[in-house]
DNA sequence: AAATGCAAGTAAAGCGGTTTACATAGCGAT
DNA sequence: ATCGCTATGTAAACCGCTTTACTTGCATTT
C-alpha cells in the first residue's frame, strides 16, 4: 500500500505539503494540487486510518454497547444509530453484551484501548455502581433507552410512564379491572417508571393494583413465559396482562398457547417496544410503539454535541403511542 | 493516560525491556518483574492498542459485513461470529450495508482503512463482478451463507439443495401436488441451489414444476407478500408454498392473512432458515433450519486458517434440517 | 590472565501519519 | 539596493509501541 510518503515523492513535494493539503489546512496552487491529486490517483493512495488516529488522537469512530445484538429491538436501534453516524462520517462499533455485567465492563474496558472518540450505552439491567464508575471514567458517554443511576451524562429515554398509561388504559377502557403486569428488574428505571404509568391508571379508574400481580424480574422472554404461566395457574386469573416488553409479551403468548388457550380470547396482552415481529405474531400484538429511528438519530446527535461541547439537554424525552393490533379484546361481563 | 515509557520510568528500566516482557519475548529475574508489576498497577497502564497495530501491522480484528443487521438471522449469525472471535481475543466490526451494492462497496472499502486482519462477508443479491474485483484485492476473505463467483476463497455454506428437497418432500408426502416456489434473485447461489433441491423433489414424484408458480425476486418481506397476493389470485391456486426464507415466509403468511384465507388451512406454507422468530408467528412455521451457530464458528475458524496459513477446506457444507411446525397441513381430496 | 558465553538488558529506527516552527523565492514599495 | 511581505512550501519532532542489533557485566573455562 501506498504512503504518504510515496504520494509526496511521486508529487515532488514533501509529505507535510501533500497531509495538510488533504487536510484543508494549506492553499496550494492549481499546478501543485494537479501533481498531488495524479499522484494519488496513480498510486491508489487511501491513508492509514490508524496512523492517523494515532498521531490526532481522534478517532472518528464511536463505539455502541447493546445488551444483545440478537433482539430486534436493539439491533433496530444499532442501526439506527449507525444510519446517523455514518451521515457524519463516523464508524460504529457495536459490541453486545449478552446482559452480563462482566462482559458489559469488558465492552467497556475494550472501549478505553480501541481509542474511540464516544460511547453510546444501552443496558438491561440494574447497576450496582460499577458501571456508573467506569462510565465516569470513560467520559463522552450518552445513555439510551435506560438509566445508570449517578453518572452525569446526557440521557435519551422515551415516555415511559405516559407508555405504560396508554396501554392500561387502553385494557381499563375495554373493561379490564384485573390487570397484571410482567416486568423487568424493580432497580431499573424504565421499569419503575413504566410501573408508574400503570399504577396512575389504576388509580385514576379507582382500581386495585394487586401486588401479587406485578411480576418483576427481567425482560426476557423466557421470564415472560414463566410469569404467564404462573398467571395462568391462578384463581381466579388477571383478565389482562401489561408485558413491558415484546419480549416478554411473546414470551408470555407462548405460555398461553400451551395452556390450550387464546389470546385475546381467553386474556388480553399488550406489549412494549414496538419491535419489528409484534405484528406477525399470533396474534398481532396491541403495543406501545417507541421511535427507534428517532432514538438512535437523537442520541448520536447528543454524543455529537458532547464532543463538540456544544451545550445539548441532559435528558430528552421522546414520545411512545399505542399501536392497537389484534392481542386485546373487551372484558368478558363478569358473571356475579 | 500512562503510556509503556512511563511504566519503564517508573519501574527503573527502558521501553523496550517492558514492551518484550509484556509480550513474552524476554524472560527477566523475578524483581525486574516485579518492579515492572507494579509500575503498571500504579499507574493503569494500559497498551495503546492503535500503536500497536501500527507498530506490528496486526490488528486482532476482523470486519464482518452482513446485508442487514436487523434481520435476526443475520444478527444471529453475527453474534454466532462475534462469540467466536471473542474466544481467540479478536474483535469483530460489523457493517450493514442495507442489501445495497453501494454500500457493500464502502464497506469494503473502509475495511481497508481500518486495517483489519480478515473479512467474513454475507452478501444477499447478485454480483456483477465488482465485488468479485474487490474481494480479490482484499484478501483474507471467507464467504458465509451465499456465494460471490469468480473469486478463489474459502466458503461455508448449507446444504442448500437437500434442504429444500426436504422441505419439497415433505409437502409432497402430505398429498401437495400444485406446489409453488417463491425466492430470491435468479442469480442467486442459493436460489439456484435451493430451486434444483425443490426441482429435484417434484421430479422423484414425478409432479410438473410449473414454470409460472416459480416467482424469484429477492430475499425481502416485501416480495413474499407481494409474491403470495399474486398467487393466490390465480386460480385454480397452488395448495402448498415452499418460501426459500423465513422472511419471505412471513410476508406470504400476511398476505394470506389479509385474503382472510388461513394457513394451513387454505395454503400450507414452508421456510427456510428457521430465524429466531420462525416459531413465534402465526402459525409457528415449518421451516429449513440452519445451523447458525456452526456457522458462525466454522467460518471463523475458516478466517484463521487463512490468516495462518494452515489448509483449510474451500467449501465446507453445513447440513440442515426439517423443522415441522404448524404451517403445512395434508393436501385435500381433489374433488374431481 | 585471557577468552568465552550467557544473562540482562538498551539504543535507535521504524510504522504512517500530523503539526509546529521555520525557510526561500519573488515582488512591490521605499 | 534594500526591506518587508506574501505565497509556497519544508524539516523535524511527535503519537505509542515493536524490533533488530548491539552492549555490558559477570561467571566460567582454558
Amino acid at each position: 500500500m501506498a504512503t504518504l510518503n510515496d504520494v509526496a515523492e511521486e508529487a515532488g513535494v514533501s509529505p507535510t505539503a501533500v497531509s495538510r493539503y488533504l487536510n484543508n489546512r494549506i492553499e496550494l496552487p492549481q499546478a501543485t494540487r494537479d501533481r498531488i491529486d495524479a499522484a494519488i490517483a496513480k498510486l491508489d493512495y487511501r491513508p492509514n486510518l490508524l496512523a492517523k488516529r494515532l498521531s490526532t488522537g481522534k478517532t472518528e469512530a464511536i463505539s455502541l454497547v447493546t445488551p444483545e445484538i440478537a433482539n430486534p429491538f436493539f439491533a433496530e436501534l444499532a442501526a439506527a444509530v449507525e444510519a446517523e453516524a455514518e451521515r457524519h462520517g463516523y464508524a460504529v462499533y457495536i459490541s453486545s453484551t449478552g446482559g452480563s455485567r462482566a462482559k458489559e465492563i469488558d465492552a467497556l474496558n475494550r472501549l478505553r484501548d480501541q481509542h474511540v472518540d464516544g460511547l453510546i450505552m444501552m443496558t438491561n439491567q440494574p447497576d450496582d455502581g460499577t458501571l456508573a464508575r467506569l462510565l465516569k471514567g470513560a467520559g463522552n458517554v450518552v445513555l439510551l433507552d435506560e438509566d445508570v443511576p449517578d453518572v452525569a451524562v446526557p440521557r435519551v429515554f422515551v415516555e415511559n410512564v405516559e407508555g405504560a398509561y396508554l396501554a392500561a388504559n387502553h385494557l381499563i377502557e375495554l373493561g379490564h379491572d384485573d390487570i397484571a403486569l410482567i416486568s423487568g428488574p424493580a432497580e431499573l428505571f424504565s421499569v419503575r417508571e413504566r410501573l408508574a404509568g400503570f399504577e396512575r391508571a389504576m388509580d385514576e379508574a379507582r382500581l386495585p393494583v394487586r401486588a401479587h400481580w406485578i411480576l418483576l424480574k427481567d425482560y426476557s422472554r423466557q421470564f415472560g413465559y414463566e410469569a404467564m404461566r404462573w398467571l395462568l395457574k391462578q384463581s381466579p386469573r388477571p383478565t389482562a396482562v401489561l408485558a413491558c416488553s415484546d419480549y416478554l409479551a411473546i414470551g408470555a403468548l407462548k405460555a398461553v398457547r400451551e395452556a390450550g388457550l387464546t389470546v385475546p380470547g381467553d386474556i388480553s396482552l399488550v406489549g412494549f417496544d414496538d419491535m419489528p415481529f409484534a405484528e406477525l405474531v399470533d396474534p398481532p400484538l396491541t403495543t406501545v410503539r417507541q421511535p427507534i429511528a428517532d432514538m438512535g438519530r437523537i442520541a448520536f446527535e447528543r454524543l455529537m454535541a458532547v464532543l463538540n461541547k456544544t451545550p445539548a439537554p441532559a435528558l430528552t424525552r421522546l414520545p411512545v403511542e399505542l399501536v392497537v393490533r389484534k392481542s386485546v379484546a373487551p372484558a368478558k361481563r363478569k358473571t356475579n
